[in-house]
Formats: structure tokens, C-alpha cells, sequence
DNA sequence: ATCCAGACGTA
DNA sequence: CGTACGTCTGGATG
């Protein structure tokens, strides 16, 4: 930092120091979830923050080249030429680098033709005659020839990229025996290997040091070039083309016309939400706060209007707050305050009164009729607070808006998770926190009904943003569902503890015997449960052939343990994989077991009371946590065991589950309205053996069970995006088979291709993609310059109508089945949502009536252009049930 | 304590 | 080089 009272202009070549950065970070440390690299990206932005911290620049531009062509190209072709082509995993970080750059305000600056050590120059020159201190930083010795008393240059040194060395006139002195201005002088008669520049044979640093020093000048060394003796005096005679080439191409242009001038390269306040979006999707973690804390913003929303005046809620009492509720007209916020899952204190919110107190059971009294009522009501995050209220036996009515749930509608790949970020985005303002690191806070958090304030708020401002088809997806599917997975999850599904702790022991039982067998045969003990010590066991000890690579190793899963199996048969292969099974069996059951009871569970209900996590996808799906009962083992016999420890409650008669049945491939005989596939599902066969019969060309019950398992796995692949490479992988088939496969599938069903294409188009044009109902997805990526980001979100999207629409079904199914049984008056109630698949408890004596609206509206919930085939099971355990 | 990678469970 | 998820473990980091 400098005392001085001058600004300081920061001037960086963009390109050679990410390019320094691309070689000098392992890749595989850097690598996202879907395989963009990202450590130029990363390098870079870690440099810049340090300088940033360190040199504290007043104004800054990054410039990058625009091609490899430019003027120095055009007067010399051979410029550069022997440079090896750029590596595309680099040049397709170079937009995500941009993007980086512009969500923290600092110019990217590029002229076309120009090289960035051309920008460098001119702005160098040009602050420096406004009273700038400047500073370059670069990886191109041709800027040595910038420095000066106002311009200092700082420069990777070779022991890397973070480690800067710091030229001024007197470094450039010492370090190279002459003034900076002198330096191209050396550099024309040594020659720059990599820009291609052949300088004197023979001829190194300090031999041109001297002769400058003897001459004065290169224009006196050229002139005398006859005084020079010996073997390298002849050779500067022969090349002083040469040289006066090189000296011609290193000189950087000083004149170089630029849109904006130091002046306008004031340091901006970074935006700081476009900063957390592109990090998230770069999976940048650590980084995010260096620059915060770099450019002295906090990791919070930032705003720059000053903090709107927040009403002062009203302490109220039970009575007086019943009273006054009644008063108000339209719709009001609501906070309730939850511990533990009970409520502890409530806040309503008008657009100018707020009311809040703490719970208690005459605050419940009071307020139950309020509650219960239409009126409508606007929450944030709102199904844990309806499950709070329903453990007071008050069922809210009214719910007009979620805020949490419109903010995710609105942008499913990075949902706002909480209100504060909402009122960031949405109302451009800063929701009162509490620094919860201080003791005694300097600023309060927001009280309930503030928060419910708020709440009402944003909820206008996400209206007023809101597609319209989007908000039917809210109030038609959204806002229903979450009322019905609130009752799901109070209602928990009982499992015996029994049947897995019996399951349990047999499968420790079994795992210590395949650990002792695997170490006797390896002839030590070792962790099996590591894939780094496993792959000591089997590429070491015993000299397997080394398999597919991942970023720390070789890959030890089981699908190539299974080829390796067939390559190099070994009997502890098998035991490996046996051993592997159990485990993950015994962690599923131990998992299972420890959620008995837990979260909101009456006392020794012995069931599970699992999470949906309504915002938990992308797509419109629903996820479940804590624990997921999702991902509960079905493949395989045994597995299916622990599915038979769930089971009908006491006090109900059995379990219901019901399936749709192949609704993905429906949705797409739907959409692409390909009049094969469509007859394919009206015609009763089964669907692969259908499909099988078109593509082979023989009849339906020619079909061979690997004819099916083909069309089958094509099928499903279709719906994914894949690939002939994909296909071949998982039927373990030539890819010339595959393609020919794929050709012979569209050449019978080619509307189906017509159809993926023309959505994918579609998408790239509107920049989302629309479920039937009207769910959007966006996809920026589309249209990106990077291939593997482009081509990942093209797959994205081909798929996202599909899953989703399938997913909006299976919510409107579930809303309309909820709504029936209740207004029927009947116990049974819906206990778990597996995507397409729904598990019911049965009261006593209500099957015939449940199954019936089950059906119904399962298979009624959309009106497509072929029927939605709902498969109906029953049982005592979910097991038995799904047969 | 917290994060990441690898592995693997589901639709 | 097939979409969408969550969870567990070991191992490296702070």
C-alpha cells in the first residue's frame, strides 16, 4: 500500500496469468461435479484477491487477448507459431472467467488484433501522465520495458504463480543489468524462444548487457556491428535482420484506442449475489470469502439504499390480538416461531400494523378460528410452522403464499434458502439480523411479525416477477402439496425396530466372516471400507491391472470391480463385492433404526418421520432427508428386507402402495405425440416387448429377453439424453452396435427424436424449458461457449419436462387422493412419495373406498394422449404390498 | 469440527 | 460421454 495521496491504477494481463495459473494447478483438485475445469479460474481469481488485499488499487481493468492473431501475426506469420495449440479445457474457462470478473465489477478489457500487453501499455502510460501510480502485473517480459518511477511491474516468479516478484527500475537493474526502457534492446538481440523470435547465436543476456553497455544504444551496437570480433560477431553481422525484426514486434503500442481511459476504472462495489451464484456453480468455496473480505463487502446480501423503516410490532395479548385480527383486510404475513417443533411465539403482519406475542394455550384459543379460517395468510418456508401448528391441533386454512417456495419456482437451480436472501433479490433491501458473533449485537434481528412483514412483501414483489404459468404451478400444485406433506410427515411410517436389529446382526455376522476370509486371503488386515487402502490390496499386494482413473487414484466401484472379475478372476474380488453389499445394507438399517422416533414423533410411536424437501430439486421433484426414504433398497431379494420392516401403524389395517407405471416414457409418447409409442401404450402389450417387436422387426413374442433388455435400456436412456458411447457402456456392446441400435430405434419411432431435438431448440431459445403444467426451468448454459457446460445442460434439459411433468403429476395425483380422503371422512391417510410411487395406510375397513380414489386419481390427474397406467398392491409390510 | 471424494442406494 | 437426488465412510484439512 502507498502513503502517497495518488490513486493506483492496476493493470493485469488476464490471459498469460491464467494461463500460468491453467499449468500450474492440478487439474484434478479442480474439477466441478459436472467436469468443468475450473483451475485457471480459480489460480487466477486467488492471485487476484491477494493483490487486491495487498496493493488495495483504486482502479483496475483486466485485459485478455482476443485470438492468437494479431498485428505482430500479420507483419510476421512465423510470430508465435511454434506455440502449441491452446488446451481447450483452458480456453473454455476463459468465459467463465469473464463472468466471474463482471460479477465483481472490475472491466475486462480486449481489443481485437491487439495483444493485452498493448492494453497494458497504453493504460500504463496513460496513468501514469494522469497522476496514477501504476501497476502491471504480467507474465510477458516485453512489459519490463513499462517500468518506470509511477510504474512498477509485478511478475510470476518461477516458484509460482502466487509468488509475484516486484520490478521497478532499480529491480530491472539488477536483475538484468539494464534500464527498463533497455530491455527489449536484450530481448531483440537474445530472441524469445516461445513467441518464435530467433535472436544472435550464441548471443545470451550478458553478452548483450555488455555490448549495450560499450554502445550505449542498439542503434549504435548495429551500426558498429564491425568492431565486434570473433565467432558471435559475425553472427550478429548475419542476423541484424533478425534483430531489428524482434525489436520492431516487442515494442508494445503505446496508442492503443480503448473505449475507456484510467479514469473510468474506479474500483465498483462487486455484486456481490451474481458473486455466490457463478462460485456455487464453480463449486468455489473457500474463495468466496477471500473476496469478500478482499474487497470489504460481507458474505451477506448487500444493497445500497439505505435500511427502510421497519414497523414496531405490538405486543398483544391473546384477546386483544384476536380482536384485532378480524380488523384487517387482505392478506397478511405470518411468522410462527418454532422450537424443537412447537411454536413458541407468532407475529401477523399488515402493510403497516404488526401484532406478535408469545404462544401459549389461550394465545391458541384465541387465535384457532383466525388460524383455521379462510383468510389469507402469506408464510415463508411455511410447512414447518404448519406442522408446528398441527401438533396444536390447528390446521392453518388461508395459505395464499410461500415466499421460500415462489423463490424456488422462480429459480430451482439456486433457490434462495432463506428470507433474508428473498428480500435481498426480491425487495432490494437487507432483512434486520442479529450478528449472532457478537455478544452484545450492534443490530437486532427482525421480530416475528417483522419478519412476516417482510414476508408480505416480498411475496408482492415475487407476484409481480412471477410467470403466470408459474404461479399456477404455486397455488395449483405448490401450495396444495405442501399442506398435504406436512400431514405425510407428522403422520411418519411405522417401522419395526425388530426386524431390522434381526436383519442387522446377521448381515455384522456376515461381514465379519467375508473380513476375515478377504484378509486371508490378502495375508494382512487392512481398512476395506477405504478406497485408498484397497487400492494398495488390489493394484499392489496383488498385482491387479490398474482400472479406470479418478482424481486421487483408481477407481475401485463395483462396476469395474465386476469387469476386473471377468479380466482377472480373483476370489477376493468376490468377496470384496459381497462384503461391500452387506455394509451398505447394515449402514441403511442403522440409519433406519436411529430415526426411529425422532423428528416430531409422540412419544414410542415407532415410526419414522422423514423430511420432504419440497425446494429439494431442480426439476420439480421432491427429495427427502433425515433420513431419506427415498433410497430404500428394492433390486434385490435380500435387500427387499428391510422394506418388510415397514409396516401397517397399530390401529390401521394395511398398507396401499400404488405405481405408475412407466410415466417418463408416457409423458414422452405424450409429448413428441409419436403415433408408434402411442400405440405402443394404447395397445395393452407390454411396452419393451412392443417396442422390441418394431425395431428388430419380428413379432411380439419373438422377442428375446436381450432384445428387451436392449429397447428397454434405450428406452430409459432416451428420456436422459444419451449417448451412443452410454449406451454401449451400460448393455456392454460395441458403440457401432449401439448407433446402429439408436438408428433402428428412431427410424420406427423418429417422432421421438423430432420431438427431444426440436425441445432442446426450444429451450435454447426461450433459455427454460416448460413442464405441462407450466413448470420452468432455466437454462443459461445453453447458449455457452464451453462445450462441456453446453452439452450438459442440453442433456439437463431435454430431460427436465419430462421428470418434471412427471413430478407434477405425481403432485396433483397426491393433492386430489389427500383432499378426497379427507373429505370422505376417512382415516387412511397417504404416508410416502418415492417420485412415482405412493405408499398408503389403510384404515380399518376403508380399502375398496381408498383404492378406488387412489386409482382415479392417479390415473386422472393429467389428460394425456395416452393412458396413465397405475399398478395397485396390498400387504403388511411395504414389501408384501408391492407385489 | 468441517469439508471432500468415492461409493452406492432410489426413481 | 445418462437425468434427478441423499447418506455413509475414510481421510485430509482447520
Amino acid at each position: 500500500m502507498t502513503d502517497s495521496a495518488k490513486p493506483t491504477l492496476m493493470v493485469v494481463d488476464g490471459h498469460s496469468l491464467a494461463y500460468r495459473a491453467f499449468f500450474a494447478l492440478p487439474v484434478e483438485n479442480f474439477t466441478t461435479k459436472d467436469n468443468q475445469h475450473t483451475n485457471a479460474i480459480y489460480g487466477f481469481l486467488s492471485m487476484l484477491v491477494n493483490l487486491i488485499k495487498a496493493e488495495r488499487p483504486t482502479h483496475m481493468a483486466i485485459a485478455f487477448d482476443t485470438s492468437r492473431h494479431s498485428f505482430r501475426t500479420d507483419e510476421y506469420p512465423e510470430y508465435k507459431a511454434t506455440r502449441s495449440e491452446t488446451p481447450s479445457e483452458f480456453k473454455g474457462q476463459i468465459p467463465l472467467l469473464h463472468d466471474c470478473l463482471a460479477a465483481m465489477s472490475i472491466p475486462v478489457l480486449t481489443k481485437e488484433g491487439i495483444e493485452a500487453d498493448d492494453i497494458l501499455a497504453t493504460l500504463s502510460v496513460q496513468g501514469s501522465a494522469q497522476g496514477y501510480d501504476v501497476l502491471l502485473v504480467s507474465g510477458d517480459r516485453d512489459t519490463i520495458q513499462l517500468v518506470n518511477d509511477e510504474v512498477t511491474l509485478l511478475y510470476p516468479s518461477v516458484q509460482g504463480v502466487s509468488q509475484l516478484k516486484r520490478y521497478d527500475p532499480v529491480a530491472v537493474q539488477e536483475r538484468y543489468g539494464v534500464r527498463p526502457e533497455q530491455y527489449p534492446d536484450i530481448a531483440a538481440l537474445v530472441g524469445e524462444t516461445s513467441d518464435n523470435l530467433p535472436g544472435v547465436p550464441k548471443v545470451g543476456e550478458k553478452t548483450a548487457v555488455k555490448w549495450l553497455t560499450q554502445f550505449g544504444s542498439l542503434d549504435e551496437l548495429l551500426e558498429r556491428a564491425e568492431e565486434i570480433k570473433g565467432v558471435v560477431g559475425g553472427n550478429l553481422r548475419e542476423h541484424m535482420d533478425d534483430v531489428r525484426r524482434n525489436r520492431k514486434l516487442n515494442r508494445l503500442l503505446i496508442d492503443v484506442e480503448l473505449p475507456v481511459g484510467p479514469a473510468d476504472l474506479a474500483v465498483a462495489p462487486i455484486d456481490a449475489q451474481a458473486v455466490r451464484d457463478i462460485f456455487a456453480r464453480l463449486e468455489f468455496r473457500t474463495l468466496l470469502p477471500r473476496v469478500f473480505e478482499a474487497v470489504g463487502a460481507t458474505d451477506e446480501p448487500v444493497h445500497d439504499e439505505p435500511a427502510v423503516q421497519v414497523p414496531v410490532p405490538v405486543e398483544s395479548a391473546p384477546a386483544e390480538f384476536a380482536a384485532w385480527l378480524p380488523a384487517q383486510t387482505g392478506e397478511l404475513g405470518l411468522t410462527l416461531v418454532t422450537a424443537g417443533g412447537r411454536v413458541t411465539r407468532i407475529g401477523v403482519a399488515g402493510e403497516t400494523e404488526l401484532r406478535e406475542g408469545d404462544w401459549s394455550d389461550e394465545m391458541a384459543d384465541a387465535l384457532r378460528a383466525w388460524l383455521e379460517s379462510d383468510a389469507g395468510k402469506v408464510l415463508n418456508d411455511a410447512k414447518k410452522q404448519v406442522k408446528a401448528l398441527l401438533r396444536e391441533r390447528i390446521r392453518l386454512g388461508g395459505l395464499r403464499y410461500d415466499t421460500l417456495l415462489a423463490g424456488w419456482l422462480m429459480r430451482p437451480s439456486f433457490p434462495d434458502k432463506t428470507l433474508a436472501h428473498l428480500v435481498d433479490r426480491y425487495l432490494g433491501e437487507k432483512l434486520p439480523e442479529a450478528d449472532p458473533s457478537q455478544l452484545v449485537p450492534e443490530t437486532d434481528g427482525a421480530t416475528p411479525a417483522q419478519e412476516a412483514w417482510f414476508t408480505l412483501r416480498a411475496a408482492v414483489a415475487l407476484r409481480e416477477a412471477m410467470p403466470e404459468s408459474v404461479t399456477a404451478v404455486l397455488t395449483d400444485i405448490e401450495l396444495p402439496a405442501l399442506l398435504v406433506l406436512a400431514d405425510m410427515e407428522a403422520a411418519g411410517v411405522a417401522v419395526s425396530h425388530d426386524v431390522l436389529s434381526t436383519f442387522s446382526g446377521e448381515l455384522l455376522t456376515r461381514t465379519d466372516g467375508l473380513a476375515a476370509e478377504a484378509f486371508a486371503l490378502v495375508g494382512r488386515e487392512f481398512n476395506l471400507g477405504s478406497p485408498k487402502q484397497l487400492q494398495e490390496v488390489l493394484f499392489e499386494d496383488l498385482q491387479l491391472p490398474k482400472t479406470r482413473k479418478t482424481k486421487t487414484g483408481y477407481s475401485t466401484d463395483a462396476a469395474v470391480l465386476a469387469d476386473l472379475q471377468e479380466s482377472h478372476p480373483h476370489p477376493f474380488l468376490a468377496l470384496l463385492l459381497q462384503h461391500r453389499e452387506a455394509t451398505k445394507l447394515r449402514q441403511i438399517i442403522e440409519s433406519l433404526d436411529s430415526a426411529i422416533g425422532k423428528n416430531g414423533a409422540i412419544p414410542d410411536d415407532h415410526r419414522i418421520h422423514t423430511t420432504y424437501v419440497q425446494t429439494g430439486s431442480q426439476t420439480g421433484r421432491l427429495s427427502s432427508t433425515d433420513p431419506n426414504l427415498q433410497n430404500i433398497p428394492v433390486r434385490t431379494e435380500e435387500s427387499r428386507r428391510i422394506r418388510s420392516a415397514f409396516e401397517v401403524g397399530e390401529g390401521y389395517e394395511t398398507l396401499l402402495t400404488a405405481d405408475y407405471s412407466q410415466i417418463e416414457m408416457r409423458i414422452m409418447a405424450h409429448l413428441s405425440g409419436d403415433a408408434g409409442l402411442i400405440e405402443a401404450f394404447n395397445s395393452g402389450e407390454d411396452l419393451h416387448r412392443f417396442v422390441g417387436a418394431r425395431v428388430f422387426g419380428v413379432e411380439p413374442e419373438e422377442v428375446t429377453s436381450a432384445m428387451r433388455t436392449k429397447v428397454k435400456a434405450m428406452s430409459y436412456g432416451l428420456v436422459y439424453g444419451l449417448s451412443a458411447f452410454g449406451l454401449s457402456k451400460q448393455l456392454r456392446i460395441e458403440q457401432a452396435e449401439a448407433k446402429k441400435l439408436m438408428l433402428e430405434y428412431f427410424a420406427r419411432f423418429g417422432a421421438v427424436r423430432d420431438y427431444l431435438r426440436a425441445s432442446v431448440l426450444q429451450a435454447k431459445e426461450d433459455g427454460y424449458t416448460e413442464t405441462i403444467f407450466g413448470r420452468r426451468r432455466p437454462f443459461p448454459d445453453l447458449s455457452s461457449p464451453n462445450r462441456v457446460l453446453r452439452e450438459n445442460a442440453e442433456r439437463a434439459a431435454l430431460n427436465a419436462p419430462i421428470q418434471g411433468s412427471a413430478a407434477d403429476i405425481m403432485k396433483i395425483a397426491l393433492n386430489r387422493i389427500h383432499a378426497d380422503l379427507r373429505k370422505g371422512g376417512l382415516g387412511s391417510r397417504v404416508l410416502l412419495q418415492i417420485h412415482d410411487e405412493l405408499v398408503v395406510e389403510i384404515a380399518p375397513g376403508e380399502w375398496d373406498r381408498v383404492e378406488q380414489i387412489v386409482r382415479t386419481q392417479m390415473a386422472g390427474a393429467a389428460d394425456l394422449s395416452v393412458p396413465l397406467d397405475v399398478q395397485v398392491g396390498a400387504g403388511r409390510d411395504w414389501n408384501e404390498a408391492a407385489h
